[in-house]
DNA sequence: CGCTGCTTTGAACAACTTCAACTTCTGTGG
DNA sequence: CCACAGAAGTTGAAGTTGTTCAAAGCAGCG
């Protein structure tokens, strides 16, 4: 894999940073593709679409055409409801996959926007569809994508449908904490991509209790907030908080840094 | 099984009724598929694999081999929280996919179980996935399947985010009932396959709500209930209450009473 | 026929929201 | 570089919605 031909294949071939960590490209990681297919797959992808913080990527409604890998910043996708407001259903950052939910009815089913300035990954979804008829790897990872996001959905129902407050927004943290970590980034102490409010809209509560949630988690030591600066001080105690399996047991040692 | 594949080509080919709307044939509408293929696929089939009220299908966590299609009955899926508690995830009707969260993982996501006496059609997934490569229409049906699969996950959020106790109870009924139509049976009235318990557990709410809101949506006239068979009195009202798009239109002026 | 589990109803309570006021950031133009 | 305006965030107090606890009514089933 290392011997590369030119073009836009070198993007793929020796990721700079986010590439590494694409969602599309794990396929290489597990040996099931081989070089020229990743060719085959670069061909086809406009690299790095760039986009100023609150742009929208796509809306709901709008005819669903391609599917898209985030490459740096971060997105985050909602529908709306009759009555006009929205439900953030996800954010995403590097190396995610944004606007699968599209394929059943041929136009996408929620509307992306980036968080901050961000830059895409476009994927014409008929030539992936086309491309995975022949690469075999290719179609598992597309399912396995899908699933994933399947997975991830079911995750926030169960926050949305079971936990306080306080669960959810810890178990928000140690999500953005884990998918930092998953990049390279420190998982102790990052920077939120999002504003209050759209924590609070996706956690399904009001932004006035975000707020003083992250107050009352700095009171009691868990966390060093400074605007969207966060810094994580007692992740087993944030864990426990969560209801991560086992944290509990953890503690006892210090509290061990996952 | 083996001596069976005769039959299971006519079991297909001239479905008696529930297969008529199996996501996976759905393809043959679509005229995408032809005869043969339809064949090969029934021939990786396991057709109406019977399941006794309150039978697991599978448990989150175990390895994912197949998916399922229910072919008669319904069934829940949930997941389970560390503390123990469970959220039921989705519902599935007849006709409906189940099981596609385990691709990903190559474990279950969920537990899935039936409410009632159910019958399943399991599809080996590596099979299906090996028969794709051949099928063009196949592989875009599998992925029409799980986009769907996320779309509904998507409203599912918005319901648990942003939605009165009114508004889930008022979605729920309305889902149910444009499901049972789509099956071709009524959708004014109709028996529900879960308890009150199930209900309230996928709303997000208490039981105790749940049965309230039944009781006060019967003297409001919207429904006639008695325990799980429900009629639809007032579908307007109801489609007012839910949030559905032009709903307050058809009922004309008079319609504004919310 | 008398369980046992599901459902309904009432009353007190808790969690989160809403409303309102205030503070802190951020970006823009002088 | 500072001043200013608007947006974003914080905090307090009152108000709602839905929960919890408790008890009684029903239904299906051995």
């Amino acid at each position: 894999m290392a011997e590369t031909t030119h073009r836009n294949v070198i993007d793929l071939v020796a990721p700079p940073h986010a590439c590494r960590h694409c969602g599309l490209l794990q396929l290489c990681d597990h040996g099931q593709v081989t070089t020229p297919a990743i060719e085959q797959l670069s061909a086809i992808v406009r690299h790095r679409v760039p986009l100023a913080r609150g742009a929208a990527l796509f809306h709901e409604g709008e005819p669903f055409r391609s599917i898209y890998v985030v490459f740096s910043g971060a997105m985050k996708t909602f529908t709306c409801s009759y009555d006009g407001d929205e439900q953030i259903v996800a954010f995403y950052l590097a190396g995610e996959l944004v606007g699968v939910d599209g394929v059943h009815t041929g136009s996408h089913g929620s509307s992306a926007v980036a968080l901050d300035r961000a830059s895409v990954c476009e994927i014409p979804f008929e030539k992936l569809e086309t491309l995975a008829q022949d690469i075999p790897g290719l179609l598992h990872q597309m399912l396995c994508m899908m699933s994933k996001e399947i997975l991830q959905d079911e995750e926030t129902m169960l926050l949305l449908g079971k936990k306080t407050a306080d669960e959810r927004l810890a178990s928000l943290l140690l999500s953005l904490a884990r998918r930092f970590r998953e990049q390279g980034y420190s998982a102790q102490e990052f920077h939120l991509p999002m504003s209050r409010d759209d924590i609070a809209n996706y956690l399904g509560l009001a932004h006035e209790t975000v707020s003083r949630l992250f107050s009352r988690f700095q009171r009691q030591g868990l966390l060093t907030v400074r605007g969207k600066h966060v810094c994580v001080n007692n992740l087993a105690q944030l864990e426990i908080l969560a209801g991560v399996p086992g944290a509990g047991a953890k503690t006892g040692r210090a509290g061990q840094i996952i």
